[in-house]
DNA sequence: GTCCGAAACTTCAAGCTTGAAATTGTTGGT
DNA sequence: ACCAACAATTTCAAGCTTGAAGTTTCGGAC
């Protein structure tokens, strides 16, 4: 194998470890301090940039996952009383889903925590880091 | 909230994407052209790089995942023959996994495959931004 | 030698995730 | 108006993942 493809293999090892760490330190967060878990906060993040609603497939296409974990995930909110799923007149095969005005205030509580805890967890890199990573990522979400 | 930590939102934000996007599409590769899944795919790779064996502990550790989930995951490759446990009579409280014959020689297969696969998932990442990624993630280890 | 705390694994329940199959609704061609 | 293809969602089985509780073993204090 050519010398690029190791050093593809070598950047993609280490995003990976990265990645994980983070979102290893993110959980324990959430589940310590706010009693819930990655997942469910990202749908919520997701329906708070949509605070319309949106519909469930859009929402599993916001956040790169399936549309059965989409319902699950939405489920368990759903059952939580942090989310509601209201029919869509216009086209009876889709479904809105939004926060409701408890999973908002539930959200924003710790919206602001988490960001506050990404500066623990993503502390120690420097400014310049942080944006030469953005402008990488970005030109790669293109691709 | 400072605009420093918007930055470190948006920067992780984007990476998160990548590394879904880069794993949904190994994900795919693995299952279509080897029946296989990323986990068990991590695994042997753990394992190939310790040829001698290694304790599941230690196999956790690397992974960066938690003692259940080695656990299960070997359970499933030792049920296909893929991996071996071995008590280690030093002392035998830890166990000993190592691939097999067998293992050894499905996962040579696929690691050729898995690092041509990487080409076209991150193709079109230029060479410098691979080095300055590899750089960086280096340096965010370390923390 | 005995006991107690720590370490290595496994087990377990609950939740997450996927891909495929099933259900229900829409739309366009005839 | 029919119907076949397509689209949005849910359901399902299987696998993944975690954190906590349980089992066995080790090692040091006494």
């Amino acid at each position: 194998m050519s010398d690029l493809s190791k050093r593809r293999l070598k950047m993609w090892i280490r995003m990976l470890g990265v990645t994980r760490m983070a979102e290893r330190h993110l959980r324990e967060f959430l589940r310590v301090n706010h009693a819930s878990t990655l997942p469910r906060f990202d749908v919520m993040a997701a329906l708070y940039r949509r605070r319309d609603g949106v519909a469930m497939s859009a929402l599993s296409r916001m956040l790169l996952v399936s549309n059965g974990n989409a319902t699950a995930v939405v489920d368990r909110l759903e059952a939580e009383g942090l989310v509601r799923r209201t029919p869509f007149e216009a086209d009876r095969r889709t479904i809105h889903v939004a926060l409701t005005p408890l999973g908002l205030e539930r959200f924003e509580g710790q919206a602001a925590a988490h960001e506050a805890e990404l500066g623990r967890v993503f502390g120690g890199v420097s400014e310049a880091d942080l944006d030469t990573l953005t402008e990488i990522f970005k030109r790669m979400g293109k691709t």
